[in-house]
DNA sequence: GGAATCACTGGGCAATCTGCTCAGCCGAAT
DNA sequence: ATTCGGCTGAGCAGATTGCCCAGTGATTCC
């Protein structure tokens, strides 16, 4: 478990230039071509890369607005409240957590008016008790694994 | 701005199985390969597309805790905490949003002992006022983005 | 010490796919 | 009626892929 020097340039070399190739890739890195077709599926049968789906901006498909919304679950609901919160499209993500709140999702809308009707449906279940909704309005940082990745690829073993 | 039936049925292949390739797509599509790849090329231009960026697993990498936090910043410090945000490589997203808190951040850490060295990080900055945080324990619905492209798909307008 | 294991190299092969182009067709908008 | 944009089906040269092999060096194990 971990990685090395040269998954971490695989890995970010992919990630600056996903449709580049193996043969390209093994030019650039300056090793055999076997030796990164071998690495690469190492790291998926590891499942350190977990696949290559497009990555898909919920903006452009007219969900300009994100937004995480904190849920209080009632006692012992907590499974059906996942269930339902599977079925709505808007809700990209959820997790269960410690903390204030039960659990957290991320939520799209159409818009700030929008957000409403999706909110409405979010905790319009039973088992929710209560929801607290923070509309996200910049986004510094976006989703991002390249640091980590280099990180890791330092042998920064901290076991 | 929007997708139609195909742009859905192409994403969605496409999420299904990255490696898939425009000929084979076409063919499952029933179309033309220089209308599969027409649409992709206007999918990416478009911006609906980002990319086909390797998704990493943090957990895989020897980081399997993640937690989010709620912080509070001091008037005016938002831009160098951003910066400071940023140099964190534990630090996979950041937004700022409305309500309790002024920004939000996803951290993952190598256990719960080192998530406190990744917290201590990242509020151990000038700015920060106070940070809350929440541990992930499940997470029932993985970052998804199927479910709201085929709503999207189906000319779902809400304009 | 000696043998086995593992990862990497460098090469080769057939099959496939890609990028690009072209002409024809069709519906919609002007 | 004409133009425009999108789709089809086809073709081509060039590049890439998946797969195979033998040789090498390093590490581990008996």
């Amino acid at each position: 478990m971990g990685i090395d020097r040269l998954d971490g340039r695989i890995i970010t070399l992919l990630a600056r230039e996903p449709r580049i190739g193996v043969l390209e890739m093994s030019r650039r890195l300056g090793v055999a071509r076997g030796t990164v077709q071998a690495r690469l599926d190492r790291l998926q049968s590891n499942g350190v890369i977990r696949g290559f789906g497009p990555q898909v901006d919920p903006a452009a498909l007219g969900y300009p607005v994100t937004a995480f919304a904190t849920l209080q679950i009632r006692q012992g609901q907590g499974a059906d409240v996942r269930a339902h919160l599977a079925t709505v499209p808007e809700v990209l993500e959820l997790h269960t957590t410690t903390g204030t709140g039960d659990m957290l999702c991320r939520l799209v809308a159409r818009s700030n008016a929008d957000l409403q009707r999706v909110i409405d449906r979010v905790v319009g279940f039973d088992g929710i008790v209560r929801a607290s909704t923070a509309i996200v309005m910049e986004n510094p940082v976006p989703l991002r694994i390249i640091p980590l990745v280099e990180q890791a690829a330092l042998g920064d073993r901290g076991d």
